[in-house]
RNA sequence: GGUGCGUUAGCAAAUCGGUUAUGCCCCGGAUUGCAAAUCCGGUUAGCCCAGUUCGACUCUGGGACGCACCUCCA
């Protein structure tokens, strides 16, 4: 029995999906105009696993993660750089895919590009109109009456006056309501003509919130089971999106709302404006994907997650103790590619109360080392092959064990050398010798463990 | 100012009204030529103040501190 922390509710509710067998699912991507941080990793890998265990859990899956392709910021940049939106847009969305897969991030059903469906947009904008919701302003957009729409703020909790209350310089006049948004922006004379699209307000592209709503209901129906992004679209993003959603279709728009939590840096949220992000594939460069995975699994989703270089290294010690286990079982069953879950065993039963609870992936992990320790009592092969394969419902555990323990490097040969030195030391009775030789490879991160079967070495 | 969330051992991070979380670190033992890995065992908790209770880290109330949202943001 599944259970979801719905935002709207501000409570864990039981998932009873729309449609008994299958899951539609719609989570806000990324505004296409830069690298991808360790924010957006957050989300990716997050809903990835949440993508996951409902097909793990039989559920047939319509995942939809949407691209916004048009936007001020991508406007501005293509200007600066002199390109096209276009081709800017795509360079980064190809950019985003690669940072995905090495994430282990298995791509959505749908991945929507904004300026694809700008026909939606307008006949949602256009049906607003006509059920009184939007209006025309005098400088030339169409804006949403926020006023108009009964229930406004029931996602986020808050109510207009307190909205008001605590507003912020609001610098347009021609609204409305200083509340009221954008859902048709009027072209500029100095934009380039691939952002303007006709429409019977006059040329121009739609907002930001209208693109979510119009995508959602094209892709999932005007009505469909969860919705997810970063905490912070919450207020103003999903709110409009389900004033947008429930005035233009008279129906509940979403049933479940997920919010996931922010990448902090010293205590202080990630995020492009205060500039202390690092990207993906800078990351990268320092640590394994995988344990960057590992990283976000270890935390709740809703937690705040503190990035640093000393959590990451925490992080692959961890690793390494769950694919140290795994070794034993390499090697008696090569290519046997049986890493099925036996769902009837113990271990499984507590990983799947686990993930059942709000995917509370820290405790199904904390089952996997338990597992672990199983495994290198009993030297167990069912245990070991049942430990790759829960692991590999988080996307985790998927690699060769000696392959993610060695790492990648061009010495082996030396390595290999230097191991059989050693080796020839030990059976002269040549401690010291084998010993320098142990603590220089030592020295060059390269770790040596002798066993029965002989000397294995990893890297730390 | 308004609203929401959080505060667990050296670090990270879960569960739970009474019984070992888990990982990293640290200490002892087994194992090893010595190590490493592994196993066994151990030390370090629950922001503060009240209350409820036979019993609270877990529930209730108050306080302190931190973070986030109220503007684009995953």
């Amino acid at each position: 029995m599944l259970k979801i922390y719905n935002t709207l509710a501000r409570d864990k509710q039981l998932f009873v999906p729309i449609d008994p067998n299958a899951v539609r699912m719609y989570v806000c991507g990324m505004t296409v105009y830069d690298y991808c941080h360790l924010g957006h990793a957050r989300v990716m890998v997050v809903f990835d696993m949440v993508y996951r265990w409902f097909k793990a859990c039989g559920y047939n899956v319509n995942y939809v993660r949407n691209i916004t392709d048009i936007d001020d910021k991508i406007i501005r940049r293509a200007s600066e750089n002199n390109e096209s939106i276009h081709i800017l847009t795509q360079r980064f969305i190809d950019a985003m895919h690669l940072d995905a897969d090495a994430l282990g991030v298995q791509r959505p059903d749908h991945e929507p590009r904004a300026t694809q469906y700008v026909p939606e947009m307008l006949e949602m904008i256009a049906r607003l109109e006509a059920n009184g919701l939007a209006y025309l302003a005098a400088d030339g957009d169409v804006n949403y009456s926020v006023r108009k729409f009964e229930g406004y703020g029931k996602l986020s909790g808050k109510s207009l006056e307190d909205l008001r209350a605590g507003e912020r310089v609001e610098v347009t006049s021609d609204k409305q309501d200083p509340l009221d948004f954008v859902l048709w922006k009027h072209a500029k004379e100095e934009e380039a003509e691939e952002v303007k699209w006709d429409s019977k307000w006059g040329r121009g592209r739609p907002g930001w919130h209208i693109e979510c709503s119009a995508m959602g209901s094209k892709l999932l129906g005007d009505h469909f089971d969860i919705h997810g992004g970063g905490a912070d679209l919450q207020f103003p993003h999903h709110e409009n999106e389900i004033a947008q959603s429930e005035g233009a279709h008279q129906c509940q728009y979403v049933n479940y709302w997920m919010h996931n939590g922010f990448v902090r840096v010293d205590n202080e949220k990630m995020s492009k404006s205060l500039g202390n992000f690092f990207t993906i594939r800078e990351v990268l460069k320092q640590y394994d994907a995988e344990v960057v995975r590992f990283f976000i699994l270890r935390a709740h989703y809703r937690s705040p997650l503190n990035y640093s270089d000393a959590h990451l290294d925490d992080a692959k010690k961890a690793l390494d103790r769950l694919y140290t286990a795994l070794k034993s079982e390499e090697g008696r069953e090569k290519g046997e590619g049986s890493v099925v879950v036996d769902w009837n065993e113990a271990y499984a039963i507590r990983f799947k109360a686990a993930m059942d609870d709000d995917f509370n992936t820290p405790e199904a992990i904390a089952v996997l080392f338990d597992l672990a320790n199983e495994v290198n009592r009993s030297q167990s092969e069912d245990a070991a092959r049942q430990l790759k394969a829960l692991g590999g419902v988080l996307g985790l555990l998927g690699r060769d064990a000696t392959e993610f323990l060695q790492g990648a490097g061009s010495d082996d040969g030396m390595i290999l050398e230097q191991i059989a030195a050693r080796n020839a030391a030990k059976l002269a009775k040549n401690y010291s010798e084998a010993d320098r030789i142990r603590q220089a490879l030592l020295a060059d991160g390269i770790v040596l463990e002798d066993s029965a079967a002989g000397t294995n070495w990893r890297r730390v």
